[in-house]
DNA sequence: TCCTATTTAGTAATAATTCTTATGTAGATT
DNA sequence: AATCTACATAAGAATTATTACTAAATAGGA
């Protein structure tokens, strides 16, 4: 079940306020950009959008933005060996799927995996936060061209 | 098992033949002190590695090679979230744990998942040719300091 | 409304990776 | 073994991705 955008703005300032982050119209904005898109936009893609309603919008506010937003578990920085950072609003949990051809990357859902237990070697490596799965592959669009 | 490195050398002097990879020293060089480490460095830092034995490698072919031996699935590419790309000898199938505050990356295995199927979804997808897991936490060395 | 610490835009700087080009060389052919 | 040629390399320049700097703007509390 995915959250609406209102659940997901109302976390969002209850977020804000309690790290003493200052609700800016840019973070709201770029927050609500991301969080409408359904593809991993890099922080230039989301900056080409963001200018449509916000001309004067830096590049760089879009990037420290979205590392604030990251260390507060806001959003995800999706791994990827590609150079370019994609980012994502934090949903419930779930694993991505990326096409070698097209780079596009789709999000799955796998409950076996998110309840298995780690390995005994990992518990007693640290304390873990996250377990993601990035799957490689060829999608079927590029499979046929 | 891990595979010793003569047979890991064979295997790489038959894969450049098959792949009509002209086998130069660099290249040599650069996966035998890539599979003979146990980190998972960096470009940068195989270079300079590297360098004690070949002065005047550049770090430009280092790139490049990485670059071609990942296409040959000879070497992987470690996804992070980090900018720099980390690289590891493929060897038996793993996964990695990744430390937030030194960033060490660990290998581990954990067959349940390897034997695991994923999802229908992702199979109608397309074609999968790499399943990994990111574990992100932190390391006991960093949580103790 | 005013104050002040935080945030931003604009631009410059740095870091990571890739490209260009002249030279070198692996490996096939003789 | 000598020659040839397409591919690979070194060196440095160029690009790309991200972060830092600084003066001006502003969110949110007094």
């Amino acid at each position: 079940m995915k959250p609406t955008l209102k659940n997901q703005l109302d976390a969002f300032t209850q977020a804000c306020r309690d790290k003493d982050l200052r609700l800016t119209p840019q973070r709201l904005e770029i927050f609500k950009e991301l969080a409408r898109a359904t593809d991993h936009p890099t922080a230039e893609i989301l900056h080409q959008r963001l200018m449509q309603g916000m001309p004067t919008l830096s590049l760089d506010t879009v990037y420290r933005t979205l590392g604030t937003f990251a260390n507060l578990g806001l959003v995800n920085k999706v791994e990827t060996s590609e150079s370019q950072a994609h980012f994502e609003v934090s949903q419930v949990q779930h694993h991505h799927l990326i096409c070698r051809e097209c780079k596009e990357i789709i999000d799955f859902q796998w409950q076996y995996i998110d309840n298995a237990s780690l390995p005994e070697e990992v518990h007693s490596w640290g304390r873990i936060d996250r377990k993601n799965i990035v799957v490689y592959g060829t999608c079927h669009k590029c499979l046929k061209s």
